[in-house]
DNA sequence: ATAATTACTAGAATAATGTTCTAATAGAAG
DNA sequence: CTTCTATTAGAACATTATTCTAGTAATTAT
């Protein structure tokens, strides 16, 4: 087997066995060591591939963040009709939470403080997406499809629901997977951010 | 002075004095020497009333909780009509948390392990404000006035939008606090819960 | 009032654990 | 084949949360 092959083995290895442990108990309560046991990775290797335990967090929640994008816009930017792209980004945020919990309480716990580097790579990674959102939504707003609101609105307003009820879901305080109420948290988006046309 | 207002002020300091580093940085990487300075307290003093620093971030985030619940309570139940009642509960959701923005910040958080003895006092302070909400409730879905809706549901509907932008606006990404944003997320609420009637 | 008890304070010593460092190994390049 | 670089290894180190022992001051009992 290669070198490289061997290396992003391991690399993906250590990533695997950190988000079991950071979903579980957070990045603060999870030891280096028993990510180094899970991995059968040596403090050496992991320390040269990642610097640090919140250099695997960082690691974790941009490579997170990019496939979240991805896949969210794939699902939006085919929809030619206001209330069916809406609705795909809720029933999609919906069953991405329900199909990777894991990762999905990773993302959402908020708990990791980022380097300056990876803040950098982040607010890159935002500009291309939140351009990419804003070409679909302009034209949906000029015609009245949607309301017209204050640009820090619309996140809130279409996925706060959901992210709240996933939460709540992943903490064990609801037992109905968001994917179970997509519809409904999808009519709930809807209505508040539909226009007058 | 007694030894127990003493005691009480430097418990006070302590929580002040922790809270200021825990919503800066969050619990793990505030170190307990930076609480001890700023609070003038001993090692052995902090360890006597709190046992660990996450007993410190336990009794503030209890503390935070209590406040919260009671401060929704007075504002929402002598409200008399569905629409004034539920937006009642997000504009106080929003002044709440820009008055408070530290302890905002640090209940939003979630960073917190809770003991079981916590989870146990919370579970109870959960109980109680869950049952005087659904005695508010109640009359109004009867009446159609207000959806009839999953339990789950009803917390991610009407505050999701608004906790969504408060995380956004407490980690700087949005200049306007939620409190200018009120009315406009107290409409959305309303319209993704109110009923038929 | 004095003794006994309890609550609290203090900081040195300890333990846990994240990180660094030096040396060794294995594949790639010349 | 030799040199070079990327990688691995784990012992040593540093940081920092916590424990421990001893002492002090307020409260209670006699």
């Amino acid at each position: 087997m290669s070198r490289s092959s061997q290396t992003t083995a391991l690399k993906s290895r250590v990533m695997e066995a950190a988000l079991t442990h950071f979903s579980e108990v957070g990045v603060e309560r999870t030891n280096v060591g028993d990510i180094l046991k899970d991995a059968g990775c040596s403090v050496g290797s992991l320390y040269h591939h990642f610097g640090s335990k919140e250099g695997i967090a960082e690691a974790l929640f941009i490579q997170g963040v990019a496939q979240f994008n991805t896949q969210l816009l794939a699902c939006l930017l085919p929809r030619r009709t206001a209330v069916t792209g809406i609705k795909a980004i809720v029933t999609f945020c919906c069953s991405w939470v329900t199909l990777q919990p894991q990762l999905a309480a990773y993302l959402l716990s908020r708990e990791i403080k980022l380097s300056e580097s990876a803040k950098q790579e982040l607010r890159e990674m935002d500009r291309t997406f939140s351009q990419s959102l804003d070409d679909w939504f302009t034209p949906h707003i000029r015609s009245r499809a949607l309301k017209k609101l204050p640009r820090g609105l619309w996140v809130p307003l279409i996925c706060g629901p959901t992210l709240e009820y996933a939460r709540l879901w992943l903490s064990g305080r609801n037992r109905r997977s968001p994917d179970e109420m997509g519809d409904l948290l999808a009519d709930a988006a809807w209505l508040s951010v539909k226009g007058s046309e």
